[in-house]
DNA sequence: CATAAGTCAACCAATTTACTAGGGTATGGT
DNA sequence: ACCATACCCTAGTAAATTGGTTGACTTATG
């Protein structure tokens, strides 16, 4: 049930992102050294978000990445389904209903539907946005320095 | 963010147990062959499952597992969290609160909160019996044969 | 005492995860 | 022109996890 740690820092990375939207391209040694994490690794990880179009990038002296479009309407589901491939608990309550022949008589999927739902409930309605203000007023109260968090 | 199997064939043969619940051990071969899997790896999960204090054993001929309460006082979280470990998605926001000393300022974190919450809310809630029921309910409208499914 | 059945430890192969390394390409400033 | 900055891309790899299998052992029933 865990989530990877590709989805934890591409998350935080595009929580970043939000949080300088529109002040022009963030480059990757200023994304990595922020979470403490590895440049080629975190790398990886937006150019999958920028395949999936969540992200774009401006190459050269002065680059970086930048979101394309406004926060507010970057759900965190598409974030972590670039990341993850897949927020389905078990493949056959997925988008792409992997077909499981047995799904009338499987004695659990009653019950994976429902936490399905319920994830993706929130999932889909919490935006990036949101999630980027919370962070803004956390720093504000000056509790503590770092987003470092593995 | 996939559940194990180890989690599903693990639920699978507790939901067995609970539908022949009152009526004496069932054995392993028996439970195994109606899924699908070796006895040698469900053996593994119903050890676990049995530490956990979930199912009892009879050993010996005409022996096998049962549960150990009322299907009804059984949730279905209890029994994920021994198969799984944990049921948290990450390791800060799980029951055992793992020190992530960043918590405060980590800007993902007020997400895996709500996620997790309402998580647990499915897994606490659902009880063994009510998936029982559904199962049995299903079966009797006979629509396809058996609850092998990956 | 033979057979059915749970107990337990050890091992194994394949896959996934979480990286690292290193070479390539584009852009801006001097 | 040149160089520093920064994205682009592929390949490799160590460790952990997953999903098992094997086999020796113990305990009860008939």
């Amino acid at each position: 049930m865990k989530l990877s740690t590709r989805s934890r820092y591409g998350l935080k990375a595009v929580i970043d992102l939000a949080v300088r939207y529109g002040t022009g391209p963030v480059s990757l040694p200023t994304l990595a050294g922020e979470q403490g994490v590895s440049e080629g690794y975190l790398e990886q990880l937006l150019r999958e978000l920028k395949k999936g179009g969540v992200v774009d990038t401006v190459r050269g002296a002065q680059g970086g990445y930048e979101l394309t479009c406004d926060p507010g309407d970057l759900s965190v589901q598409r974030v972590l389904t670039l990341l993850e491939g897949s927020t389905a608990v078990v493949d056959c309550v997925g988008s792409e209903e992997q077909g499981c022949n047995n799904a009338c008589t499987c004695s659990a999927r009653p019950l994976f539907l429902k936490l399905q739902n319920r994830i993706n409930e929130v999932l889909e309605k919490t935006t990036i946005q949101e999630l980027a203000d919370d962070y803004i007023s956390q720093i504000k109260q000056g509790c503590c320095v770092k987003n470092v968090c593995k």
